[in-house]
This record gives structure tokens, C-alpha cells and sequence, in this order.
DNA sequence: GTTAGCACTCTCGCGGTGAGAGTGCTAGCG
DNA sequence: CGCTAGCACTCTCACCGCGAGAGTGCTAAC
């Protein structure tokens, strides 16, 4: 394709582009030489502009889906809005107050729900929340239920509030307050750490010590062992999808399978918004960025949320790549922010002092 | 409409009836009398077929889409055909084992997403199941976690192994040996008991010994009281939403849409689902049955599940009307009992006795 | 450099049309 | 009296052509 002319962008041309964009976010529909020329704030006729358009076009910003239909942003000229043209506009204080509201307190897992469904109420985007893989969470406690037999209900509580479970089959019946002993000894002695860092020591000691083990020890770790491994995979919650079929873009039915169809798979979705969990601030893919934003002519505008300095997992939208930018990328910070800063404030009591 | 013509259908009458309904279910076009005179068994000429066809419309069993269409069955021929003309096909041995070994151990909430996994798998429709009101299940521990202050994370067991938690504020911070004699206590008084009927005793009790209760027990009390009115409502948990993408009948946005906005609202699929939880066997709802099904020319398949005596939810599937009824009743009926099973086995030991 | 004008192109909606499918009715047959 | 062949009628649907409208690209003039 044409190349992309990197920052050769007259003031003019900027301006004219950013019209475009702007225009499109709003209307859905190719924009006019016309159109721009009469609401834009500089006073050129049609025909100047239709200049410009076709050089933004050859440089990779614009595209026409036909020959005299007006045109449309490409992937390229929303990454250079995002980056060099947009104005966020803030949060509202009404909106930033029921966020807050709504993301008072309440159990890890009833917040992620919350926040998925304020992200889609807010945007008017589907909202989704990648919860944390149990195993990189810091363990607060540890809880074991006998259930029937050998089998035993373990229930792991990590210092951010969530909670994972898990049948296991022991050797041998195991009596109930031998249970509570199991679990008081083994909260106490690895609440601090994360899941990930107590099996690797768990593992090393049985190896160390498997010769002069008694039977409680060894059952101990047995039931640790198992216990732990909870919650390998992270988990996604999404809320709002039917939002997305409003959009016109979403108009036949082919696509909307082919959307359902890429969101089927959680895995891939994790690994997508994931991407968005290093570095601070807001991340926005568009278009080529991902497979799924490139099948399906979307963007997934998405940051990181943590407790202290312990990223935690991600969260974000996900529509088509016209969307309003502007609004959406303040509104995701602030859910990022807020939703951390509820969650640490919920479990603030003993800071998780990493080892 | 037409009055419906009770048992007055001749065999010849029913005969095409059921031919007119297994054609279109398969074929999801309007019935011509030319194919059910070609494939059918009794060997009619077209020109006959019209007449009885003609007659079935009259009483309510058929109607045409437009004068100059075939045919399609009404909720009512549905109904009948159901009740007293179909052959169910059993669950193949092949997809039962399937069933089986998918639904064998782990935790009831990962159960409750097999399940509707398996339903919307092997049905090619939706996949729903309710999950209990934690209120009418039977308690089998409560665990209560100082989180930092005066929270507290109160994890509720129940005796078929669902979880619940919720972070209770407390008047005053409690040391963690309290939180655990609370635990115990509480545990050892109240395992066998719906919640239910624990939180309408503690609440007598709190209004009959309000006088003489000592500091210990009253704090007792508003921990079990704030705790055990964990998850008053039932979740729903769905699979397979885009299975129904698939189905003819789903080809415009628009009915994409409304089904969306019908199924958003959980506490309305809980409510319908859950008419069928009396009475043993498979219940099928069909257009005016329902707000939902008539909306949407739905029909919903659903059953209950168990433990014991004691129903727990509902499962079943959710589609078009015109959905394989043979298959898919044994199907869910085989889920109900397979998935019961599975909840009892995991949890068998100390069977729930009730008061 | 900007603009007005103009020819050109492409989409979209509209009405007409003909094929095809299926019915309802009637007359004739066993 | 029930069944069937035949036929006219109706309705849908896909196709075609057409004209309006929108928007562009180009050129010539300011």
C-alpha cells in the first residue's frame, strides 16, 4: 500500500483529518469534501479540501470504500489522533461519582462484574474485565472442608479478596480438626506469598525432605500441594455485548457471528487485553494490532489495574474502531484507577509484603 | 383464533401433522403438501394432503406464512406433538458417556458451567442453568476472614458445595481466634440447616435473649446474620448464545437484538425457568407460555436438578421453536439426572438430614 | 494557492416483470 | 363417497433497468 508519511502532516492537513475523524465517530458514514468544508472551522471551499483528501488517502490515513463515496479514517490516522490530536475530555463528575459509588466495596469477584458493566454502560462498548490467574495472587488464607469421604473442599482466599476452590481426593480420610490444624499451619506460615512462589517451595522442600517426613507433614503438603494449583488461567467477564449490536457497523448477521465467534474464545481475549498489562497508562489496538481487531475492524482500548505495585490483571472495551475516543480512553484510566484503588482499599489492612 | 379441535384428529390427520412438523424442523421452510405426499408413508396425492392440511389450519394446528406458502406448525401442534406423538430418541450411549465424564467431580460451580456447556453442545441450542439461591441450601460450613480493619470475609459452604462470600463490616475489629471459635461454633450448631431457617431462628433468638446476651454471642450473631444472607437471588450461568446465531430464523439484526435484550434480563429467564422446577420430568414451554417465547418464537426445554428430595435449580435449553424435540428432551432430561447425580456424589458423605 | 464548474462514477431505491412454488377449487374417476 | 388430476390464481423472490443523488477528479479561471 501507499506509504505513510510519517510527520510530513502540513497543520492544515492535521486539521483536516482530525475534522474527518471526528466527523465519522459521530455520523457512521463516509465523510464529504462537503461536509468538511462546511463545518470545519477553516473556511475552504469543497474542492480544497478534496485536494488534501486525496493526498491523506495516497499517505495512508484516509481510505474510500468506493469511487465517489466519502471517505473514512484508516487504523493509521486513529493511532495518529490518539496520539497527537485527540483532546481527552475528563470523566464527568457525575459519571466519576458513580463509578465510585458503584465500586465502593464488595467482594473481589462482584467488583469485577461491576466494573465490566460500568465500562459497557459508560461507553456504550462491551466492557470486559480479565480477572487475575489465582497463581499470582498473594495468598491470605487457606481453608480446608471436609466434603464427603477423601475428598476434601479447598478454599483459597488471596489478599485482594478473591477466592478460587477446589475438590481434592486425599490418600486416606483425613479428620476434620486435623483439617483446621492443616489449614491455620499453612495459612500462617505462607500468607504473604503468591500461589506461584509457594509451590515452587513446596515442591523443592518435598524433594529435600520427602525421606524424614512424618505422616502429617506429608499429608500437609499433599493437600497444599493440590490446593494450591487453583486458578491457573485467569478468567474474562464481559457485560454489555448486546450494546455492540446497535452499532451500525454490526448491521448483518455474519458479522455479528464472526464476532461471536473470536469473543468464544477467552483464551485468545486474555492474551489480547493482556498485552495492555505492562506499562501504565491507557493502550488502544486498532486494526492490524491483533487478530481479533483486524478481522472484525475493532479496537479494544484497555489498561492495567493493580494493588500497590502488583499488577493484577487488565480492563477495557472493546467496539468498532469508530468510537469516541475522546470520552472512551479517560473513562477506561479511570476505571483502571478506581477499581485498584477500590480493591486496595477493601483488603488494605496488611499491606502484601512481598518476601 | 380458530378453536382448537380437541382429540378429534383422525389417524390420517395426525399422521400428516407429524410429518408436517418433522419436515419443517428439519428443513425450516414452510411444508409443502407436495413433499409430505412424496416423503410421507401413506401414499396420498398432493391434492389430498391440501385438503387435511387445509383442515388443521382451520383448527389452529398449522398456518401459513402467506396464501401460496407451505406450511408451518403453531405452538399448539407443537404442544400435541410433543405430548402424544413423538418418539423420543434416548441420549446415544456415545453422548451420554460424553456426559458422564465431563460431569463426573470438581467444584459446583465449575459443574454448573459443564452443564450448560454440555446442553448448548450437544443440543446445537442455548444452554442455561440456574443456579440456587444460596437461601435453600443446606449449610455445610461458614468461615469468617479478617481482612483488614473491622471487614471481615465471610465464605458460606453449602452441603452440595456451592460458595458464596460477601465482606461484612463489623461494629468493632475482632481478633482472628474469635473470628475462628465463631466459625466453628456457628459450623457445628447450624451444618444441616437451609439458611434460610438459620437466619429465621437467629432472629428470633436475637429478639427473645436480647436482654441477656453477653458480648461474645452478640457478636456471634451479627457476624451469622450478616453472613448467611449471602446470595439471595439464583445466577444463571449460559452457553452456546451463538449456536442460535446460526438458526435461519435468527438471519435479521433486528431479532438478534431482541433476543439479546430478552435474555439481559436474568431475573426474567429465572422466573421462567423455574416454573419448571416442580414436577419431576422435562417441562417445554412454547410461545404464549411465556413472555419470551412468545416474543420470540422460542421454546424452552428445561428440567430440574436435585439432591435428594431437594430441588436445587433448573438446567435446560433455550431456541427457535422448531427445534428436535426427540433429541433434545431425552437430552435434558439425561443433564438433570447426570448433573444431580454429580452434585450428590461429590457430596454424599454425611447425607443433608434435615431438621 | 484557491475556487467554481462540470463530467464522470458509483450506490441506492424504485417499479416492473417473469419464473417458480404452492394453493384452492372443481370435475371426473373408481 | 373419497381420491386425484388439472387448472387458474396468488404470492414471493430474484433480476433488471433506470433515474436520482451524492461525491469525486479534473480543469480552467481568479
Amino acid at each position: 500500500m501507499a506509504d505513510v508519511k510519517q510527520g510530513k502532516l502540513s497543520a492544515r492537513d492535521r486539521e483536516i483529518l482530525k475534522d474527518v475523524i471526528l466527523t465519522y465517530i459521530l455520523s457512521a458514514e463516509p465523510v464529504s469534501s462537503r461536509s468538511v468544508s462546511k463545518h470545519g472551522k477553516l473556511g475552504l471551499s469543497a474542492a480544497s479540501i478534496r485536494n488534501v483528501m486525496a493526498d491523506l488517502e495516497e499517505w495512508g490515513y484516509l481510505r474510500q470504500p468506493h469511487t465517489s463515496a466519502g471517505r473514512v479514517p484508516t487504523a493509521v490516522a486513529y493511532h495518529l489522533f490518539i496520539g497527537s490530536m485527540m483532546e481527552a475530555r475528563a470523566v464527568p463528575a457525575k459519571e466519576r461519582l458513580y463509578i465510585q459509588e458503584n465500586l465502593k466495596a464488595g467482594g473481589a469477584d462482584e467488583l469485577m462484574g461491576t466494573a465490566s458493566h460500568l465500562l459497557s454502560e459508560l461507553s456504550s462498548q462491551m466492557g470486559i474485565v480479565v480477572t487475575p490467574a489465582m497463581g499470582e495472587t498473594v495468598l491470605k488464607a487457606v481453608d480446608f472442608i471436609p466434603v464427603s469421604g477423601r475428598k476434601v473442599l479447598c478454599i483459597v482466599v488471596s489478599s485482594t479478596g478473591f477466592i478460587d476452590n477446589k475438590v481434592i481426593e486425599t490418600e486416606e480420610e483425613i479428620p476434620r480438626e486435623e483439617l483446621v490444624r492443616i489449614s491455620n499451619y499453612l495459612t500462617d506460615s505462607f500468607c504473604g506469598q503468591t500461589l506461584r512462589e509457594i509451590r515452587e517451595r513446596l515442591l523443592r522442600q518435598m524433594n529435600e525432605e520427602r525421606a524424614q517426613m512424618d505422616r502429617v507433614l506429608a499429608r500437609t503438603i499433599e493437600l497444599a500441594r493440590s490446593g494450591f494449583s487453583v486458578g491457573e488461567t485467569p478468567g474474562v467477564v464481559v457485560d454489555g455485548a448486546s450494546m455492540l449490536l446497535a452499532k451500525p457497523e454490526l448491521s448483518d448477521v455474519q458479522r455479528v457471528r464472526r464476532m461471536f465467534d473470536a469473543f468464544a474464545d477467552k483464551a485468545r481475549l486474555v492474551k489480547i487485553l493482556n498485552q495492555c498489562i505492562q506499562g501504565g497508562g491507557v493502550r488502544v489496538l486498532i486494526g492490524e494490532d491483533s487478530e481479533l481487531t483486524s478481522e472484525l475492524d475493532f479496537s479494544v482500548v484497555a489498561t492495567a489495574y493493580a494493588v500497590g505495585d502488583r499488577p493484577l490483571g487488565t480492563l477495557g472495551i472493546v467496539g468498532p474502531s469508530r468510537m469516541d475516543y475522546e470520552k472512551v480512553i479517560p473513562l477506561v484510566s479511570c476505571l483502571g484507577e478506581t477499581l485498584s484503588q477500590a480493591l486496595a482499599e477493601a483488603f488494605s489492612g496488611e499491606p502484601p509484603e512481598r518476601r
